[in-house]
RNA sequence: GGGUAAUUAGCUCAGCUGGUAGAGCAUACGAUUCACAUUCGUAGGGCCGCAGGUUCAAGUCCUGCAUUACCCACCA
């Protein structure tokens, strides 16, 4: 065997167990003797592996509450598979966190004076990878010192070019399939990034704003973007609104800013004759609502609104103002001209970015998209028959509810931080820009054939006109598009392991990413594999501070996990996420209830103090070893309330632990532990053995028996202290043939 | 507009398939050289948000309402 456990506290000695001391040797021991390894207790049956593709943490920060929660309970699923008999793996990594990171090291740049566009787009990918391989080892340091039992050897990077062989073969297969294309239609441009983002990527912001009644032809239509009247190529009327009834399929004449112009009339129920005066101004180019009117209707499209944020050159006086310059103009000579009716206050929703809040500007663009269509009617079966567990269950609705939604999804970003995109354009690719403002795509101006090839890697010469003037698409992809294929990337990228792990068995992270990550995954590994990447979700709940408001590093009111495992210990911070919290439950934490729980592990190091100092006072411990080897096997079983209320109390344990209701199983430990097993086992023994000095051993026997089980039960949640204390008893001869390591003893079993 | 959760002791929260209300912290009083003051004991404190309903029995199931939080949604 490798490295053996020094153990410097002794038992005897020291009365308060000092955490810090030693968690890092433990650790070390672990790792060291590759006990992480699914290796290290291989077992033939598919059904006996068990798997946690761990969810990476973005490589860009350090390690705060929310990843050690969720470590905290992968691991606890882990060491308790693992104890059962399981073969495990927990498989860590860290994430390239697309859009995010951008921003990040967007920042980092300008802290030394510098911009993007100065190094260039090679220097920024390495500088930027650079980056993240910092901060992925003081991540993986942390996360070791919370104890996480992952093989770390196994570790990798979103971009790593083991998970780029899947992620692009699987961009391939999806092209060639017909799900993936490069299409023209509106997208949610963030100006501020200056980049394409997905529907899920832009949330709403609820802002008070401006209704402007506006004169329009023959209507009054009412408007918060005046704006965009310059693009309007429609006016729509509800079919059953009897007052406007008769201009339907009609052409109208308009006086307005840009001068005198004929639009046409059309009917359509999307339109809510109750909002403003019932006439809704179409503007397909500037409004997602308006470009599927617009698609309905065959309307043409007008684009007045640069990828800036500003007015383009076809607007005439207002050309090159920002949007809500353009907005003041327009309004102001609306009112000179006598055509402004009014302007009410109003509260309505604006999207923002989700990564840096910025406005949304609906554009119309040439993006990849994923056609989600058959995607997602595969994931909605798979969930309803039953072949995902969500806990809680109420999860699987919402998931249910988003997959429903039939939007397609748009996959390129225009990034740099990424995967470039595999595809390929002969001649390369141009913009032109039309009449009506539009930009248009053309293919092989530069000497080529036009075609684009999508392909892992870039070809030699074009397969269908044979030239060599392949210019590779500029956009990377979305960072979930490879998140999503994490549970089969990261077990391919390891020689068989995809074989022997895959489909994994859980997958355990925060309400907040179902739609980003879980259901991607679901779809994802339905696609290539037809099957699902896991059969159990589990959701913690999202950590608060104090006053219940969420951590995060802009308020200021964050708690770092480093400090409060230096100051409690791991095995106390890991308890404080666990114990008592339902899952999917926000929870708040505070320093308080930390202490607590460092309070309760100091009690489990006395009462193994207090049993400890009786064993040394026994001449010989051939009779105590023989009392708990009976108690093992189960003899004297309900023979007083002390061994029955613990068998009562195990098998509670195991049912909580199979049910996933680890919060309950905590909180049941917790209580077990401390006002049964001291308060009164402990306790009433110490009368015992006084009043009954003759009994010692077999006392003796039935406290060391329920120590040893208490000891395992409780690993998974407090591994430190548990392997520690499982060493000293080793010291007494107490578990010598079962296993050295308590990671690797048999989970109590009560018939 | 739709959905989901929360509402239980002063505070923070548990409470699985319905069977006479629980924990931690806080408070009060007391104990303790004998495992632990990061300890132990005792006590106070709850019409389990409100209103109905189902049931022999409801914090737990159903309906409605109120407040809060989050999510979804094309209100221009």
């Amino acid at each position: 065997m490798g490295k053996k456990l020094d153990l410097k506290l002794d038992i005897k000695e020291i009365k308060q167990y000092d955490a810090a001391s030693v968690e890092k040797e433990i650790f070390s021991y672990w790792e060291e003797n590759g006990f992480f390894k699914p290796e290290a207790h291989k077992r033939s049956k598919k059904e006996d592996r068990f798997t946690i593709i761990l969810p990476p943490p973005n490589a860009n920060g350090n390690l705060h509450l929310g990843h050690a929660s969720g470590y905290s309970y992968q691991d606890l699923m882990g060491r308790y598979n693992r104890m059962l008999g399981r073969e495990t793996l927990l498989l860590p990594g860290k994430d390239h966190a697309g859009i995010q990171t951008e921003v990040v090291f967007e920042k980092e740049l300008a802290k030394k004076g510098k911009r993007k566009k100065d190094i260039g787009r090679e220097a920024f990918y390495d500088q930027a990878y650079e980056f993240s391989m910092m901060n992925s080892a003081i991540a993986r340091g942390q996360e070791r010192r919370l104890g996480l039992s992952a093989d770390y050897e196994r570790e990798l990077f979103t971009l790593d070019p083991r998970i780029k062989k899947t992620v692009f073969e699987t961009f391939v297969s999806m092209y060639n399939d017909g799900l993936i294309y490069r299409g023209k239609r509106i997208i949610n441009w963030c100006v501020r990034c200056q980049t394409a983002l997905a529907d899920i990527d832009t949330e709403a912001k609820n802002e008070d704003g401006f209704l402007y009644y506006i004169e329009f032809g023959p209507f009054v239509i009412a408007t918060t973007r005046p704006e965009t009247k310059l693009a309007d190529t429609a006016i729509a009327v509800n079919p059953k609104d009897k007052r406007y009834q008769k201009y339907i399929d009609t052409e109208v004449e308009i006086h307005s800013v840009e001068g005198t112009y004929k639009l046409p009339v059309i009917g359509d129920y999307t339109v809510d004759p109750e909002f403003g005066t019932g006439v809704l101004k179409v503007t397909p180019g500037h409004s997602v609502e308006d470009f599927r009117i617009a698609q309905n209707h065959n309307l043409p499209i007008k684009t007045v609104i640069d990828q800036y944020g500003k007015m383009a050159a076809n607007t005439g006086k207002y050309a090159g103002m920002k949007v809500l310059e353009a907005r003041d103009a327009i309004v102001k000579d609306l009112d000179e001209m006598g055509l402004l009716v009014k302007t009410e206050k109003i509260n309505h929703n604006i999207r923002v970015c989700e990564r840096c809040k910025g406005v949304i500007e609906p554009l119309i663009s040439y993006q990849w998209f994923i056609k989600m269509e058959d995607l997602k009617a595969n994931a909605i079966k798979a969930l309803t028959d039953g072949k995902i567990h969500f806990h809680p269950k109420r999860q699987e609705k919402n998931c249910l509810h988003w997959l429903q939604i039939p939007e397609d999804w748009c996959i390129s970003r225009q990034l740099w931080w990424g995967y470039q995109i595999p595809a390929w354009y002969c001649g390369g690719k141009n913009h032109v820009i039309d009449k009506d403002g539009n930009v248009e795509e053309v293919y092989g101006s530069t000497g080529g054939c036009g075609k684009i090839i999508v392909s892992t890697n870039k070809p030699e010469n074009c397969p269908y006109c044979g030239k060599k003037n392949l210019v590779q698409d500029e956009d990377v992809l979305d960072t979930w598009y490879s998140s999503g294929q994490w549970p089969y990337a990261t077990l391919l990228a390891h020689d068989a392991d995809f074989e022997r792990y895959f489909p994994t068995q859980v997958m355990e992270t925060g309400r907040d990413i179902i739609f980003f990550w879980v259901a991607r995954m679901i779809m994802l590994s339905l696609y290539k594999y037809n099957e699902v990447p896991f059969s159990d979700v589990y959701l913690h709940g999202i950590v608060l501070d104090k006053d219940g408001k969420k951590q995060s590093k802009s308020k200021g009111n964050g708690i770092d996990p480093m400090q409060e495992i230096e100051k409690f210990g791991a095995d106390a911070l890991r308890l404080s996420f666990i114990v008592g919290n339902a899952p999917d439950q926000d929870y708040r934490l505070y320093e308080e209830k930390i202490r607590g729980f460092r309070n309760f592990i100091n009690k489990i190091w006395n009462a193994s103090r207090f049993i400890m100092l009786q064993l040394d006072s026994l001449e010989d411990m051939t009779q105590l070893l023989t009392t708990v080897e009976s108690l093992e096997k189960g003899d004297y079983r309900n023979e007083n309330e002390t061994l029955s209320l613990h068998n009562a109390h195990l098998k509670t344990m195991r049912k909580l632990m199979d049910s996933f209701r680890f919060g309950r199983a905590g909180d049941e430990i917790y209580t077990y532990f401390w006002h049964r097993f001291c308060d009164i086992d402990i306790e009433h023994m110490k009368k015992e053995i006084q009043d009954h000095p003759e009994n010692k051993e077999e006392n003796l026997g039935i406290l060391v028996y329920i120590l040893l089980t208490e000891l395992k039960v409780l690993h998974p949640f407090v591994p430190f202290i548990t392997e520690y204390i499982w060493h000293i008893l080793g010291e007494y001869g107490i578990h010598q043939e079962e296993s050295e390591t308590i990671m690797y003893s048999r989970y109590p079993v009560i018939a």
